[in-house]
DNA sequence: GTGACCACCTGGCCGC
DNA sequence: TGCGGCCAGGTGGTCA
């Protein structure tokens, strides 16, 4: 599942492979993976512009093109293959970015979860997907201070609030287990209770987890990769996703599953000092 | 304003 | 072998 180092992943390799390539037209097989604007304006917006440059915020990634900044959120299972013009279109294709050197950029998501928004320059940081991202894990703002604030009144488990992407923006599922493990917090204490070194833990492990796991090239679990033949290494060095039943590799103790939120969730009853 | 729940969507897995 | 049901999960919408 694409979570902050896949989509970084995928960033890094789509920069490799398409900077500086313009635009010939798009096909659009499946419209509803386009948020903003219409298809067809959205079609007729792209073409001619060049792709300048690549970014990410949390989980979008922005295609820095000559007067707008495409969106592509990759959500469960999106992902981007590489093709020539003309090639037969595949099972799960539902868009393709045709370039003038006879590329074929085609976006893939067996789920149709995905979402794409076309926006300006000027009117990114005000977008409704833009403007409600909480901190990146490495912003020097994301300090025990912050996150004391924004936690106060939640009565929330804390799994809940570490996938807010209002809070800190990046976080999915597998990483917030792994976090909570590393920072031996009980996955269903209310954060308020929580004291400032167990906060300070979270911000530690946060970007101690996702750096490692940038490094590793993501996590690859069911169908997720980068691009095809290219999977990511970080699902080695998972402490407690989808290891139920295991040993912890820290204690011994068996790892636990339950649902949080409707969430699965995997964590160390010792470790994590779980009450239940 | 907050939290719980559901829909979106498909493939894989399991039990019968 | 085939079928039905459940599960996976990021996000937005709805409702209490």
């Amino acid at each position: 599942m694409p979570e902050l180092p896949e989509v970084e992943t995928v960033k890094e390799t789509l920069k490799r492979n398409i900077l500086g390539k313009t635009i010939k037209n798009v096909e659009v097989f499946y419209e509803p993976i386009v948020e903003y604007p219409s298809v067809e304006e959205f079609k007729k917006k792209l073409e001619g512009q060049t792709i300048n440059d690549l970014s990410r915020r949390g989980k979008w990634i922005e295609f820095i093109l000559d007067d707008y900044i495409l969106l592509s959120h990759l959500r469960m299972e999106g992902k981007y293959y590489y093709r020539k013009v003309g090639d037969k279109k595949e099972k799960h294709q539902h868009v393709f970015f045709n370039f003038t050197d006879g590329i074929s950029l085609r976006y893939v998501d067996v789920r149709k979860f995905g979402k794409m928004w076309l926006t300006t320059k000027e009117e990114l940081d005000s977008i409704k997907p833009i403007k409600e991202l909480g901190l990146e894990p490495w912003d020097e703002k994301l300090t025990v201070s912050y996150l004391k604030e924004k936690y106060k009144d939640k009565k929330i488990p804390i799994k809940t609030c570490i996938l807010d992407q209002g809070i800190i923006t990046g976080i999915g599922n597998i990483y917030a287990d792994e976090i909570l493990f590393l920072s031996n917090i009980d996955p269903f204490k209310i954060p308020k209770d929580l004291k400032k070194g167990e906060l300070q833990g979270i911000i530690d492990n946060t970007r101690k987890v996702l750096e490692n796991a940038i490094k590793k090239g993501g996590t690859t679990i069911r169908s997720y990769t980068s691009e095809e033949g290219v999977t990511g290494l970080f699902q080695n060095d998972l402490f407690v996703h989808q290891r139920e039943g295991e040993k912890c590799l820290t204690c011994g103790s068996i790892i636990v599953k339950t649902k949080i939120n409707g969430r699965g969730t995997y964590y160390c009853p010792k470790c994590q000092k779980v009450k239940k």
